[in-house]
DNA sequence: TATTTAATTGTAATGGTTACGATTAGATAC
DNA sequence: GTATCTAATCGTAACCATTACAATTAAATA
């Protein structure tokens, strides 16, 4: 996901382009090989905007999820977040434990499963596989 | 899992029985379709020891995880424990998000991808499936 | 430049979880 | 039964990520 696609799409939606949107984009597309916890991004753009507030961070965060600018999970109970992958089709993630680099899984369990669930109406589903990257062993 | 089973199983390692451990194994004995939050575990002994602490509510889940008695899971950044499923082999869990009770589902993925993560360290994985369970609907 | 409305700031509240010193109560040995 | 040892509990506060909100600022458009 490129940084101006993105404001483009929120633009069409009526989102305005600013400064702290805009760095944040540019975290994620530095480091776009991981899940990145919600703290790390706060720390990173104060550097730049020493009085940014919570609320802006969080606010942009979901804000990005919702429009799949993003995509997020729960690690250690904290939220992450990483550049939605949108280069190919629906997949799953290793992550490694140690850097938080990700690797894609091409392949989805559900389809295996859809009639073992007559009755159930799925919604969601998670799979996530931890461990060490090879860099990280 | 059978209460007394587990509590055999603990005093093998040198852990005691009381009353309030003993009554916590006794409410997942009682509801053990589905994952409980801790937060429901806490009221519900209140109801027989009023002065129960936090500690002591997670002391003991986290040691009954540990002891696999329990397993857990984290929903909306919420823990939430269940008995551990010893009947069948290993499997994963259909979580319906109204009720919370669970179905087994008896796939794992893990066999499908082995392969891909050539010179990766697999620790752990987590495979659910959310949704609505035909009560629920 | 004025106007409109999204966005940000600063700060406080919330809520689940964790921590810890003091006290209590199982378990075991005598 | 009593003494002793140590796990377990209690009471309370701290911690930390997240959420909330009123006041202010700053994009976007006309």
């Amino acid at each position: 996901m490129n940084i101006e696609k993105a404001i483009d799409k929120l633009k069409e939606k009526g989102y305005k382009r600013t400064k702290q949107r805009e760095r944040i984009l540019e975290i994620f597309s530095e480091q776009d090989q991981g899940y990145i916890p919600a703290k790390t991004i706060l720390k990173e753009i104060q550097k730049d905007f020493p009085g940014v507030s919570y609320d802006t961070i969080y606010r942009n965060l979901y804000l990005l999820a919702e429009e799949q600018v993003l995509e997020s999970t729960e690690l250690d109970g904290e939220k992450h977040f990483r550049f939605h992958c949108d280069t190919h089709g629906h997949h799953h993630h290793f992550i490694c434990t140690g850097c938080g680099k990700t690797k894609a899984v091409e392949f989805c369990p559900m389809d295996k499963i859809a009639q073992s669930l007559d009755g159930y109406a799925v919604d969601d589903h998670k799979f996530e596989i931890y461990g060490k990257c090879p860099g990280c062993l």
